[in-house]
DNA sequence: CCCCTGCCTTGATATAGATCAAAACTGATG
DNA sequence: CATCAGTTTTGATCTATATCAAGGCAGGGG
C-alpha cells in the first residue's frame, strides 16, 4: 500500500497538451496567462488509498485533478464519516485564502494533480481576472452539485441513492470519454462499497444489497471488480427519483 | 395571506447607510463602485410565505437579502422536498450567467431584497473585480456551509440535527445582533416545524418530538411561538455531534 | 498451490425515524 | 365570543435501514 509504483512518479505535461486544459481553472486563460501558471505549476502523484491532506492540516497549495479521482470527506469525533465531494479530472482542490484544509482529501484511485503554491497562485489570480472568473464559475457548479447532493442525502431512498450515484458517474464519465456504443453504457466505478456508503450516507451492507437488487432486476450488470454496464440508461434514470428531464447538471 | 401589508412596500435605503453594506456582495466596493450598483438597484419586498421564484422559472435578477429570511428548496416529482439553502441578511440570491432559477426561493419571514437586473449586474461585475472577488468568497463560504450540511443530512441523528440547526441560527443571529447578555442566548427561530423538517431531512413530527425532548432536558426553553432561549450554549453544542472546537464557520 | 487479507455478499435481528391518527393550541375573522 | 384554519404536540404502529454475524471470493505472497 505504501510502496510507490514508479510509473506514478515524475508525471510531466506541457499545458498546451494537457487533457484538462479547457475544463480546469485555467480554461479561460490566454496563452500568456497560461505561461504564468505553467511557470509555477508542479505535479504530484498519489496512489489509490493515499491521503493527500487531513482536515485541519496546513495546505499551502491549490491544485487541479489531472487524472484519477479524489474524495473530500469529513469525520465526526466518533468516527462517522461523510464524503462531501468527489473530484474528477479538471476539478479544483483547495481554497484560495485559507491556510488549512477543511476536509480530508484522499486519492480514491491513482491520482495526478497539477499543483500551485497558494501564495503565488493568489498573486497571479489578482492580476488575471480570467482565473478568478473561471474559479467562480467552477465554484458555483460545485455548489449546485452539493445542493443536488443534499436532496439525495436528505430525501432519497437507498435504492434511489445508488441509482443516482451510478447515473452521475456514468454521465461524467461519458462526457469525458465520448463513447456511446449503441445504447449500452460501460464504465469504471472505482469506488469500494465503503467509499460509496460514505458518499451516500448509507452503510456498506445496504450499498451491497441495493446493487445486488439492481443487478437482479437487470438494471445494471457488473463485469469483474469495478466495471459497470448499463443496458438502458433511461430505465436506470427512472430509479433515481429525479425529474425525468433536468436532473443533474454534471 | 395574499394581502400585502403596506409597511413592506417601498422600502428605500441609501447604500451608505445600508445594514448589509459591509457583508453583502458589495462589501469590497469603493465609493465609486458602489455608485454603479446604486444606480441599478431596486428593492423588492415579500411577505412571509410568499414565493419569490419557482424552480425552473425565468429569473432575470440577482439580489442580496437585506432583512428577513429566504429559503432555497428543491422538490421531487412525488412532493418530497429538501431545503438546500437558508438565506439570511447579506446572503446572495441567484447565479450570474444563468437564466432560470434552479430552486424554489421562498420568503420564510417578511423579506426585503436588494435586486439588480442580471444583465447590467453582469456588465458591472466584469468591470469591477471587487464584486467578482467578493462573490467568489461568498460562494466558497456557501459551499463550505453546504458541505457541513451534507454531513448533517447524511450522518447525524435527529437530535443532533435539531441541536445543530438551533446552534447555527443562534450563532448567525448573534453575529448580527451583537447581544450576549451574560450566558443566556435568546433569539427568534422564525421557521415552522415543517420548514425545519424540510431543512433537516426529517418529518415535522420528529422535529416536534426532538424539540420537546431538548426542552424537557432544559437544554432550551421556548417563549411564545418563535422565541428560543439557550441557557447554556456550550451544553447545547455538545449535542450537535460536532467537534468541540471547530464546528460551523460562518 | 495454499493461505491470507481485503473486499463483498447475504442473513437475522434491532431500532430510529416515518407514518397514521387525534387532540390541543394559537391567532385571526366575523 | 364562537368559529375556523393553521400549526403543534403526543400517541400507536410500521418499516427502511442499521447493526451484528458469518461465509464467500479474488488476488498477491510465500
Amino acid at each position: 500500500m505504501t510502496r510507490t509504483s514508479p510509473k506514478l512518479k515524475n508525471y510531466v505535461q506541457e499545458c498546451i497538451d494537457c487533457p484538462i486544459r479547457h475544463r480546469a481553472v485555467c480554461a479561460r486563460c490566454e496563452a500568456d496567462e497560461l505561461d504564468l501558471l505553467e511557470q509555477i505549476k508542479y505535479y504530484r502523484s498519489f496512489e489509490a488509498g493515499q491521503t493527500v491532506v487531513w482536515a485541519g492540516d496546513r495546505m499551502d497549495f491549490v491544485a487541479s485533478v489531472v487524472t484519477g479521482i479524489a474524495t473530500l470527506s469529513q469525520t465526526m469525533e466518533d468516527g462517522r464519516r461523510q464524503m462531501v465531494g468527489l473530484l474528477l479530472p479538471s476539478d479544483f482542490v483547495g481554497r484560495p485564502g485559507r491556510e488549512t484544509s477543511a476536509y480530508d482529501v484522499t486519492a480514491a484511485t491513482d491520482l495526478v494533480m497539477c499543483c500551485f503554491r497558494k501564495k503565488p497562485f493568489e498573486e497571479i489570480m489578482l492580476r488575471t481576472p480570467h482565473i478568478g472568473q473561471r474559479l467562480l464559475e467552477m465554484t458555483l457548479d460545485e455548489l449546485d452539485a452539493a445542493r443536488e447532493w443534499m436532496l439525495l442525502l436528505g430525501r432519497k431512498t437507498a435504492r434511489e441513492k445508488i441509482a443516482s450515484l451510478i447515473c452521475i458517474i456514468a454521465r461524467r464519465d461519458a462526457s469525458l470519454q465520448l463513447q456511446a456504443s449503441d445504447g449500452e453504457l460501460r464504465f469504471d466505478l472505482p469506488l469500494t462499497r465503503e467509499a460509496m456508503s460514505e458518499y451516500l450516507g448509507l452503510t456498506l451492507e445496504t450499498v451491497s444489497r441495493q446493487i445486488s437488487a439492481l443487478r437482479k432486476e437487470g438494471l445494471i450488470r457488473t463485469e469483474g471488480k469495478r466495471l459497470i454496464v448499463i443496458p438502458d440508461f433511461d430505465r436506470l434514470l427512472e430509479e433515481t427519483g429525479d425529474d425525468s428531464d433536468g436532473g443533474f447538471l454534471v
